[in-house]
RNA sequence: CGCGGGGUAGGGUAACGGUAACCCGUCAGGCUCAUAACCUGAAAAUUAGCGGUUCGAUUCCGCUCCCCGCAACCA
């Protein structure tokens, strides 16, 4: 549909989704696990979700953003344990700790929060089970597993380095032979690999989907889906087998449909499952199986719709790329940035300094460089000189103008800015408004408005109209990326008032 | 030879067959509306190394070296 020049590309966007009323979008977050507090990389990713979640809804389109916590399985079960707690008083205690990111990071207050111990989950997760199982895709088989005497805990090959059990080198690992259920994973290689030919975009960035397609071409092995009880209560009980519950796997992914609806409201499910093309998922690079893979045969065995996409971030590390960790003492607190900044500084860092798709390093010198020569000089600084100007010369900001708002100069960077979303590249969308927010120094530079005023009053007032029109698309523009800052700047420009106090003081 | 991703100015990144771009930092000049902010200009890169394809390679191919993930329950 194309539009007449008079429109900026947002507003030919909103218009055009406007006239698809029903356009609808679903994105969620990893539910992260709870067994520690919220870890630095989960909430970058819910600053990335949260982003294009709020792009989709100032372009009109109702969002549906779900987030929450993982909440079974053996790991949790032990912390509970150390902490003389039962599972379910351990995990209600630490899940306001996640809850609280939700107006620490400023992310949309309407979003979604679900617990996979929910009731509604829990009966989801089952019936998910019956209907895989219906569909011949579960199984009982022996399994072996590793046991190290010494800890005195089951251990996964991942776990172990040659064969034994790195805290225990010397002890003897034991066998144990025990019976668990498992889902037929390895008849999915081919419907999975047809479901990545077929969508080229299905996994984001690109390398991320040649990467699964590589693992998936070696051959898939069934997966074991349940623990015995006796050993490991903490988890959803298999349907039929009071012996088993299962693992946590197989419950957690499932909340990506039971919290929109299903199984027991098909509507709700079909509105945001079906009608929408899926769920935008996004996680972490270590992720990608459960997800991309896992997960989507999961949905294949009980004749659901795959996800829609799978959005796939990096790392932060520390300087130089190095692994954060406590012991090099690198590590960052998202909490303390935000204490000491704002939300939106942070969320400012997370769009634009970190890579969307790669591994990028966060240091406190970086986040202070970054913060001051692009939110307090870059974007704090301009509102303050232009508003100066207006203020002084009570110059107010016209209701529309589109010499300005469709100028090429406009359209070219909202391209860039929307291009930009449409691809979850963040950072592409971030660095069109910032080159928006120079170009408009220059002008001020160039015109020089504080000057001409004193010698053609109509040609400066021209000038800062121009600039506080710009000022306002750069505020728009700004919405998703910084909501508390974008509002603020909406409100100065209304009232004509510079900011009393700098927006971003210089740190 | 398990799989994958990388190595580009002091730092962080971009370009991916045709004069190596951008941000931070550094240095010099300009401006005074602004948060000592802003604008202009400069210095700074044999694009990890070696070889190949090509009229031409940072870009494609091969080898070597070095980093980093993953290897089935860590965003």
């Amino acid at each position: 549909m194309k539009f007449p020049f008079a429109f900026s590309v947002l507003t030919c966007r909103l218009i055009n989704n406007m006239s698809k009323k029903d356009k609808r979008f679903y994105i969620t977050t990893t539910l992260p696990y709870v067994n520690a507090d919220p870890h630095v990389g989960f909430a970058l990713e819910f600053i990335r979700a949260d982003i294009i979640a709020r792009f989709r809804s100032s372009l009109g389109e109702e969002v549906f953003f779900n987030t929450g916590t993982d909440e079974h399985g053996i790991k949790i079960f032990r912390k509970a344990e150390e902490n003389g707690l039962d599972p379910q008083t351990y995990v209600d205690g630490i899940v306001g700790k996640f809850k609280n990111l939700i107006p620490l990071l400023n992310i949309l207050p309407n979003v979604n929060f679900i617990r996979t111990t929910d009731k509604h989950h829990v009966l989801a997760a089952q019936e998910f089970w019956k209907i895989a199982d219906k569909n011949g895709l579960i199984y009982k088989k022996n399994y072996s597993v590793k046991y190290c005497v010494g800890c005195e805990l089951e251990k996964t090959d991942s776990e172990l380095i040659d064969d034994k059990c790195p805290l225990h080198p010397s002890g003897k690992l034991e066998i144990i032979k025990e019976e668990n259920y498992f889902f037929r994973f390895s008849i999915y290689q081919k419907p999975l690999l047809d479901l990545y030919e077929k969508n080229p975009t299905f996994v984001v960035p690109r390398s991320r989907l040649n990467e699964i397609q590589a693992f998936v071409e070696r051959g898939l092995e069934d997966f074991s889906i349940s623990r015995l009880a006796s050993k490991m209560p903490w988890g959803i009980p298999v349907p039929g087998d009071e012996k088993h519950v299962m693992y946590v796997w197989f419950d957690a992914l499932v909340n990506y449909i039971s919290a929109v609806g299903w199984p027991h409201s098909p509507e709700t499910f079909s509105k945001w499952w079906v009608e929408t093309g899926g769920v935008v998922q996004y996680c972490g690079k270590d992720n990608l199986r459960q997800q991309a893979a896992m997960w989507q045969a999961m949905l294949m065995s009980v004749k659901l719709p795959p996800s829609k996409q799978i959005i796939i971030d990096g790392f932060v590390t520390g300087e130089g790329g190095v692994k954060m960790s406590k012991s090099l003492g690198n590590t960052i607190d998202p909490m303390a940035i935000v204490d000491e900044f704002g939300a939106d500084a942070l969320r400012y860092y997370v769009a634009r300094e970190l890579s969307p798709f790669e591994d990028s390093p966060f240091t406190l010198e970086k986040f202070k460089e970054s913060y001051n020569a692009h939110l307090a000089n870059g974007l704090g600084n301009l509102v303050s000189r232009i508003l100066k100007m207006a203020e002084t010369n009570n110059i107010v900001i016209p209701p529309t103008n589109m010499d300005i708002e469709a100028s090429p100069e406009i359209v070219a960077i909202q391209e860039r800015y929307v291009e930009g979303f449409d691809g979850y590249d963040i950072q592409r969308a971030s660095n069109a408004i910032w080159d928006l927010i120079s170009a408009t120094d220059k002008i001020v530079q160039v015109r020089e408005p504080f000057k001409k005023i004193k010698v053609d009053k109509d040609g400066a007032t021209a000038d800062i109209v121009e600039l506080l029109v710009r000022l306002r698309i750069i505020s728009r523009m700004l919405l998703p990326i910084l909501p508390a800052t974008s509002i603020e700047i909406t409100k100065l420009l209304e009232t004509n008032k510079m900011p009393t106090k700098p927006l971003f003081a210089r740190k």
